[in-house]
RNA sequence: GCGAAAGUGGCGGAAUUGGCAGACGCGCUGGACUUAGGAUCCAGUAGGUAAUCCUGUGGGGGUUCAACUCCCCCCUUUCGCACCA
């Protein structure tokens, strides 16, 4: 095995050089043929990659090669998605500078994708810490700014009190910072944002044409953008003119209102007037109730709390005058950030009634039985009661009704309100892209004119990274101070970097065009290569990067840069990589295996391999070297063999006798397996199938003559070669071929070939295996039944019985069916 | 709590979509060649059993000549969301 190791590392060699010799990675623009932009996530630079990565690159390389085989031109890019965290974490642990570390990364990484030769055109690499990329990230933050797409927002941020900066709210999983674990507070600062909520109804609508993404990624995103359609009812408080916004959902409960509750960070209260012996109490549980973390705030468990602001409301549609409360249970960023109290029909206003001593009037009840309230509150529909003109009816009907009622009397109207939150863009971090904003105390804030694009950071010795709750950029005085681009005078850049998710949502159009330093890309360019007609990723991204990454394009579509709004036709999920004790595989929990090592040790067929046959392509997979023994032994089969039988090429053969003829349909059967399997990314049952049929050549090497061989290895050798490349052109080499292989055309499978001559007929009394019969295929029905009649081993069990019928289902099994 | 997916040997996993359960591989057992074996080759390997017999795809019911596959109930695991009004 050592030897075979040592063997297949000089194949690698050698067929690396020679596909990059034949430029095989590249785009060709041959216009005869199809173009394919396959593309996988690209990655962050942590260090080497490990086999979790690996995966991913090696499902793209297997469809890469096999793409080229069926004749396509095939773009297939990649790159570094450089900025982020963990650089600044080496500065400050480590004293190294955040770029070394990170182009460090990079070259480890990347010498690891090449000794692999796997596929890429490093022509178009993109990394998007360089000046040349992040300069367009900053301009397009300039075009949607100058659109009304980006604005500045004082609010309770989502806070890392480690990494010491906001996050997004898709970078929050269960209150915890999804880079260290650590638990969020909430900080009011003011802060970019993106309006990705302006775009919710295009992202929501954009799935439906996405027939080639995964149902549930398209749930995930579903319920992510969380569309919602109900009413906006104004609600006056009782002796002012201002009014209270509700959003519901529920306005067929609106005769059952006996309170309104509001946010304690709502607007209004900084306006309302509350009593001067109230007033103290209710500032301290709106301020206790802002410092809670959103873990106690939002925890189901806790019971409701909340405090009487000691003013009243009028609910419109009967002058009913209910209290105003402040509730922590009423979110802030949701609908208007104020409810209408129905206890009644809402479990959780039920449970603050109760505790309050709010009445509770039902308006409806179930159909046909009385609703016993100490269970809580009754939810569903049914027939409305205590609700005037629009008592007794179907609650569904009440509805449809009351709201044209309220849209009629201007008390409210219909509206939609989202999940989605508008996109937290600001980072308090050195590595990133700096926002091209500049605060001047005579003009505001404006923005960096386009010329004077990139915004560059500043060089990283210059920096103290000591973590201080701002922006490392914050203290560098020859960064900061700048002169306002309209007045001239002394002014502040923006001491903040962009989100490192911003950077990703856009770099697979900067691979049609990378090296522009005139403009982002040329649209015609763009326009030729994308969308994307393969994504290949993880599953994780599903809320974060994959929706930025469609809003961005849609962005771009709109303001006329691109002519296309969804970024990639098709998605796949790869499953992840776990250690044996089903941890996922990362560099931070420690248990990565790094893929150079493993690469120089056993070499990249049998890395390849033990990758693809570890399970679906599609599902989380354990990693244990163990795999690395079954699939060295099978490339050594095939070594040995293939190396009998590669000498010259029989174009074309006709199976001579059976024995051919068996084999000759298993090779067919296994060509379409194979095809069919890579374009379902079933590379484990691909590899089966290739075992399967090696075996048998093993078994029946002796009956078989040199010619036929030779005509079965060369298409074998074909078919496996987008799994194990060097191996395969090696073998391909001997049968006396110039150039690759993979400029051959993947063997078409014989149709008349695929199925047997002979079939095993499976025999069943009363539902149970009793005997096989082999038979010519499609041997007639009462043929097989009489031969099976007479059967021996079948007679025993006729004895005494009589045959009520028998079911056939041809070429495969006969059941006979005994009277009882 | 809501939504989605999944549960098959000692292990990773197959099963043409209702028709031979366990392909292929790991591991294990035996044998051959060997000074040697973490090499190679051959045979065996779901469980119970004397058996060509019985049992078996998380559990329980059902439909069917026939169920890993379809229907109903339950259990478990993973993932996503989680006071969204």
């Amino acid at each position: 095995m050592v030897e075979l190791m040592e063997e297949l590392k000089k194949i690698e060699e050698k067929w690396n050089k020679r596909w990059k010799e034949l430029s095989l990675q590249k785009f060709k623009g041959e216009s005869d043929k199809k173009k394919f932009y396959l593309l996988e996530m690209f990655a962050y630079p942590s260090g080497d990659l490990h086999m979790g990565h690996l995966r991913n690159y090696v499902i793209g390389d297997v469809l890469h090669r096999f793409l080229l085989m069926n004749g396509y031109d095939v773009l297939h890019p990649v790159g570094w998605d450089a900025f982020g965290l963990p650089a600044e974490g080496a500065a400050i642990k480590r004293g190294i500078s955040p770029d070394k570390w990170t182009y460090n990364n990079i070259g480890i990484s990347s010498s690891t994708l090449k000794k692999m030769g796997l596929l890429y055109d490093w022509d178009r690499e993109v990394i998007t810490c360089r000046e040349d990329y992040y300069k367009w990230t900053q301009w397009i933050f300039l075009k949607m700014y100058e659109n009304g797409l980006v604005y500045r927002k004082k609010s309770y941020v989502n806070w890392c009190p480690s990494c010491q900066t906001v996050l997004a709210n898709e970078q929050v999983i269960n209150n915890k910072c999804w880079r260290c674990s650590s638990e969020i507070t909430k900080k009011e600062l003011e802060q970019w944002y993106f309006k990705i909520t302006s775009y919710a109804q295009k992202l929501l609508d954009g799935l439906e044409d996405l027939k080639d993404w995964p149902e549930n990624i398209k749930t995930m995103q579903k319920n992510w953008i969380g569309r919602s359609e109900g009413l906006l009812i104004d609600f006056q408080v009782k002796g002012t003119d201002l009014k209270i916004k509700v959003f519901t959902t529920r306005p067929d409960t609106i005769y059952g209102v006996t309170f309104l509750a509001i946010a304690p960070e709502h607007d209004l209260i900084k306006i309302l007037k509350f009593d001067d012996d109230k007033k103290e109490m209710i500032l301290k549980y709106i301020e206790d109730s802002i410092k809670k973390s959103e873990i106690e705030r939002s925890s189901t468990e806790k019971e409701k709390s909340g405090v009487w602001s000691g003013l009243y409301c009028i609910n419109p549609v009967n002058g009913r005058e209910v209290k105003l409360f402040i509730c922590d249970y009423v979110l802030s960023g949701y609908g208007t950030g104020a409810v209408m109290g129905v206890p009644a029909h809402d479990q959780r206003d039920f449970e603050f009634a109760q505790k309050n001593g709010i009445e509770i009037i039902q308006v409806i009840k179930p159909k046909d039985y009385e609703w016993d309230f100490s269970k809580g509150a009754y939810v569903e529909d049914g027939i409305t009661l205590n609700s005037e003109q629009f008592s007794n009816m179907e609650s569904s009907l009440m509805k449809e009704k009351i709201t044209d009622f309220i849209e009629e009397k201007g008390y409210g109207k219909r509206s939609v309100t989202y999940r989605l939150r508008d996109w937290l863009i600001s980072r308090q971090r050195y590595w990133g892209a700096p926002i091209p904003m500049i605060h001047c105390e005579r003009c505001g804030i404006v923005p960096v004119p386009e010329k004077d694009l990139p915004v560059r950071l500043p060089d990283s010795s210059e920096i103290d990274f000591t973590p201080k709750g701002k922006s490392p950029l914050e203290s560098h005085k020859s960064f900061m101070n700048v002169k306002c681009p309209i007045c001239g005078n002394d002014a502040l850049r923006d001491p903040d970097t962009m989100d490192t998710f911003v950077d990703s949502s856009w770099y697979q159009l900067r691979y049609a065009d990378p090296k522009n330093d005139e403009k982002i890309f040329e649209k015609e360019l763009v326009d030729k290569f994308l969308p994307v007609d393969m994504y290949i990723g993880g599953a994780e991204h599903a809320n974060g990067h994959l929706i930025y990454f469609r809003f961005i394009t849609k962005v771009l579509k709109d303001l006329g840069y691109l002519s296309f709004d969804e970024p990639a036709l098709a998605l796949f999920n790869q499953g992840m990589i776990m250690d044996k004790n089903g941890n996922v595989m990362s560099k931070s929990a420690g248990n990565a295996v790094p893929v150079g090592p493993f690469v120089d040790r056993y070499g990249t067929d049998v890395a390849r391999g033990t990758e693809l046959f570890i399970g679906p392509a599609g599902k989380d997979a354990l990693w244990s070297e163990d795999g690395v023994i079954g699939i060295s032994r099978f490339l050594e089969r095939l070594k040995n063999f293939a190396f009998k039988y590669n000498k010259n090429i029989v174009k074309d053969y006709t199976p001579q006798n059976d024995i051919e003829k068996m084999i000759f349909v298993k090779l067919n059967k296994t060509i379409k397996q194979v095809g069919d399997d890579i374009r379902n990314f079933s590379h484990n049952t691909a590899l089966a199938s290739m075992m399967e049929l090696l075996n048998l050549l093993y078994k029946e090497e002796k009956n078989l003559s040199f010619e036929f061989l030779n005509f079965i290895i060369y298409k074998y050798t074909q078919i496996i070669s987008p799994f194990i490349p060097h191996l395969a052109e090696e073998i391909y080499e001997g049968f006396n071929e110039k150039d690759s292989i993979f400029l051959t055309t993947w063997p078409e499978y014989d149709k008349n070939f695929l199925m047997e001559d002979n079939v095993t007929i499976v025999v069943q009394i009363d539902g149970k295996i009793r005997d096989r019969l082999v038979v010519q295929r499609d041997t007639d029905k009462e043929e097989i039944f009489k031969s099976v009649i007479l059967n021996e081993t079948v007679k025993k069990y006729l004895k005494d019985k009589e045959i009520e019928k028998y079911v056939y289902v041809p070429n495969r099994l006969i059941n006979l069916i005994l009277k009882k």
